[in-house]
DNA sequence: TTTCATGCAAATTATTTGCAGTACT
DNA sequence: AGTACTGCAAATAATTTGCATGAAA
């Protein structure tokens, strides 16, 4: 947790933002977070540490977690939009029945973005890899 | 052209959808399109043969055409919704800089998707890959 | 002829902005 | 001390919805 904040800390002076409370909290939220929260969850859980706290100042911090590259931003046609705090270039599995985003790692998605970005002249920063359909439990359910 | 109206009609009837000539006329516009154009730019170009077709019925025929499989969403952070006539699985590069997105035709990709969705029991159905930086032309202009 | 779609306007939702007071560095 | 940030409320932007008229099957 300590570590979590140095690193929050860290990111935000380095590009001139303030370290403040709300934007600490905020981001340790994702840190802790193995899911992948909208702006109301989010929003709800830093409420209880900072009863106070703002939904702009939430929008506002993630805006900021985006720009020093603690979070990415996950834009979905139905429902709200969600982030992910895993940096690395994985997949995405989104299952369009309950709405479940699974992370996983695959190590040659970083090699197939080099090899485009050459042959294409491209400057690669940020990537995404969603493969939408219906996942392991939604499928046992179901008929 | 007549081809692309065949198609257009049968994906909507096929699922029930009446093939009216606004629909018709928004299906070839995405057919006809190589680009990935917003709503604003289907209504600005579907008006030219009906003046009075409405935004919302734009919307409307959209969420059509994304249940009949003939166009992809592509929502994202900054900006409007783009859509997408290419189903193929495929890879966008875009551009921070000038907003441009280009398909890129990879091979791999189907592979990739059928391996990691046997592997965690996942009923894919559709995909996206996108990768952020900056493209070719905006590459050398600017520093 | 029956059912579904259109187009208008109003409603909703998500997100952004302006600003006075307050907190970080 | 100075500049940037917060929280409130109001503004904006994008998309959706309800409904009477009109068109497809």
């Amino acid at each position: 947790m300590q570590v979590d904040d140095a690193i929050i800390v860290k990111a935000l002076r380095e590009k001139g933002y303030k370290a403040t409370p709300q934007r600490i909290a905020i981001g340790r939220f994702f840190m802790r977070t193995r899911g992948h929260p909208t702006v109301q969850r989010v929003y709800g859980d830093v409420k209880k540490q900072h009863p106070t706290v703002s939904l702009a100042t939430v929008y506002k911090t993630i805006q900021i977690l985006k720009e020093v590259d603690l979070i990415q931003e996950l834009s979905l046609p139905q429902g709200q939009t969600r982030y992910d705090s895993d940096m690395e270039p994985h997949i995405n599995l989104i299952c369009l029945k309950c709405g479940e985003i699974k992370d996983i790692e695959e190590t040659g998605i970083r090699g197939l973005i080099a090899r485009v970005s050459e042959a294409e002249n491209f400057s690669a920063t940020g990537q995404r890899f969603d493969i939408y359909g219906v996942c392991r439990s939604c499928n046992a359910k179901g008929r």
